[in-house]
DNA sequence: CGGAACGTTGACTAGGATCAACTCAGGTGG
DNA sequence: CCACCTGAGTTGATCCTAGTCAACGTTCCG
C-alpha cells in the first residue's frame, strides 16, 4: 500500500518529516538572555541562591550546535563541563556495529558529569535538535562544590540518577521487546519533558529521528518505524509532525512494563 | 545426536556438570583468617595503611551465603556495605521478562556503593557460588572517606569504573549479536580474573551456570549453549568442568570488538 | 529543478526464542 | 548400595522477531 494511508480520519496523520532547521524547536525563557534551565533544577532541590549565582557566573561561554553536532568528543578528557540549556543532545558510545546511544539529555541536563572525575570520557554527546549549550570550566564546579555542600550533594544525585536510567536502559536492551521498548522509551520521556516543563497537555516534542529512536533502542530504523506504526493502528499513541500523543497511557505503560520514577524529585542524598 | 560426541581428541571433553557446592571454588589466602582482597587493591592504588586498617577494623561481620542466595536486596536501603571477599555474585534487575544481570562481581568488588549515597537501591545482588562477604557499617565508611582523602578517591574511582562497565554492558547488549556477546564476556572475564589475581595461566574458572550467563547476555540458556559450543567447535576455546581456556585470544577479541580495558589501574581520580 | 534527509512499505532472510526430549553427574534417603 | 531426584547442559524442530535490501514518497533546501 505505498503511499495511499486511506485509513480514514483518526490516528493517522501521515506523520510526515519536519524540518530540523533552525527554527521549528522550543526557545524557553521568553526573551533575551539565555534562561538556564538547570538553575531552575538546582533552586528546586534546595541548592541556595549565592552557590546559583555563582554557578551562573561560571559560565564561560554559550555554545550553538548545529544539527548532528558534537557537544562532547568521546575519550578526550576536557577540563570543561557541558550544560545543556536549549535542545536535544544524546548521549552515545561507538561500537563495530553502530552507534548506541544510551540517553537523550533534555534541557538542564548535564552532558558530562564524569569530566569532573575521570579521565577518560566513555562516551560522546551529539546534538539531536539545534542546541545552546553552557561551558563551564570543570574547576569552576569542583570549587563550588567544595564551597557549598548542597551543590556537591546536587552533583551526586544527578551522578546517581544517570546511573540507575542506564540501569534502566540495559534493561531494556536485554529484556524487552522492540515493542516494549519503544513502548518505554514514549512513557519515560513523557515523564521527564513533564519533569522538563517542555510537554504541553499530554502530548510532547520528540525531535529524535527514526535513526535516532534507533540507536537508543538497540534497533533499526526499518523496524523502528514499523513498530510505531503498530503503536499508532492500534490506537495507542498519535503521531504528527514529530509530536507524540499518548492516547492511551495505562495501555502503553502495560505493554512497556513502566514503572513510574519514584518521587524522589529531591534525591535523597547523604 | 544425542549424546554422541565423538569428535575426536580435540576440544570436546563434554564439559557436563560441575558441583556448585560448599567445596570446588578457590579459597584464596592460605591459612585461616578471611583474607580481604579489597585491601590489596586499595593499598595497591596508595590508599595509606593507616585508613586500611580503620576499614578493616570496621568490619562488622563476615557474612557466609549459599548459591543463588541474596547478597543484597533491590529496592531496599540498608545502612551497610557489602564486599565480596570470596566467591562470585552478579548484580541484577528484575523486569517482566526475567531477570537481567548488570554484572558478575568477583572477589574484591563493592557489591552495593550506591548505598553511601542514595536511597532506594536499583539493584541486587545474589550469589553465583557460596560467597563470604565483609559487611560494613556505611556511616564508617563515609567517615573513613571523609577522614582520608585517598579513601574518597578511591571510592569515587570504583563508582565510575562501575558506570563505565554498565556503558559496555548498554553498548553489548544493543549491538553485538550473541556471538559477539559472549565473546565479549569471555575476553572481560580473563582481563578480570588476572586483575583479581585467580586466574591460572590463561585458564580461568567461569562458576557462572549458563543460566547466569543467559541473564547477563540477555539471551536464552539454551542459545548461550549453542553459541558456546560453536566457540569451541571453532577452536577458540576450551572449556572444562567451567574451566575457561582462551586458545585464539586474537580471533575471540576479534569477533567480540574488545577493547582491552586502559591500563588505568591507578585510576585517574581528581 | 535536483538532491538530500526522513519516513514508509514490501519481500526475504537470519538470528534467537520456544518447546520438548534426553544425558549426565551429584546428592539423598531408603 | 541402590533407586531416585534434581540441577545443569545438549540437541532437535519449529516459529517468530527483527535485520537486510531495495524501491519509493515527501518535504525541505540550495
Amino acid at each position: 500500500m505505498p503511499q495511499a494511508e486511506k485509513r480514514g480520519l483518526c490516528t493517522d496523520v501521515p506523520a510526515r518529516v519536519a524540518p530540523r532547521g533552525a527554527h521549528a524547536w522550543p526557545q524557553r525563557g521568553g526573551g533575551a538572555r539565555a534562561f538556564n534551565p538547570l538553575t531552575e533544577r538546582l533552586r528546586r532541590i534546595g541548592v541556595d541562591e549565592a552557590a546559583l549565582a555563582g554557578l551562573d557566573a561560571g559560565i564561560v561561554e554559550v555554545r550553538s550546535i548545529a544539527v548532528g553536532g558534537q557537544i562532547v568528543r568521546e575519550g578526550k578528557a576536557t577540563a570543561r563541563l557541558h550544560i545543556l540549556l536549549e535542545g536535544w543532545a544524546c548521549r552515545y558510545t561507538r561500537v563495530a556495529r553502530g552507534r548506541q546511544t544510551l540517553a537523550f539529555l533534555l534541557p538542564g541536563d548535564i552532558c558530562d558529569l564524569d569530566t569532573l572525575h575521570a579521565a577518560l570520557l566513555e562516551y560522546g554527546v551529539a546534538a539531536i535538535t539545534p542546541c545552546k549549550v553552557a561551558v563551564l570550566r570543570s574547576d569552576d564546579v569542583r570549587r563550588a562544590a567544595a564551597a557549598h555542600p548542597s551543590v556537591a550533594a546536587a552533583l551526586l544525585g544527578f551522578a546517581f540518577e544517570d546511573q540507575a536510567a542506564l540501569v534502566r536502559r540495559a534493561a531494556s536492551l536485554g529484556r524487552r521487546s522492540a515493542r516494549g521498548r519503544l513502548a518505554h522509551l514514549i512513557c519515560e520521556l513523557h515523564e521527564r519533558t513533564i519533569a522538563a516543563g517542555i510537554d504541553a497537555e499530554g502530548s510532547y516534542l520528540l525531535p529524535a529521528t527514526q535513526d535516532d529512536m534507533a540507536d537508543i533502542l538497540g534497533l533499526t530504523n526499518v523496524h523502528v518505524s514499523r513498530t510505531l506504526k503498530a503503536l499508532r493502528d492500534e490506537g495507542l499513541i498519535r503521531l504528527d509532525t514529530r509530536c507524540v500523543t499518548i492516547l492511551d497511557l495505562a495501555a502503553l505503560a502495560h505493554i512497556a512494563d513502566f514503572t513510574p520514577a519514584a518521587p524522589s524529585n529531591m534525591p535523597e542524598v547523604r
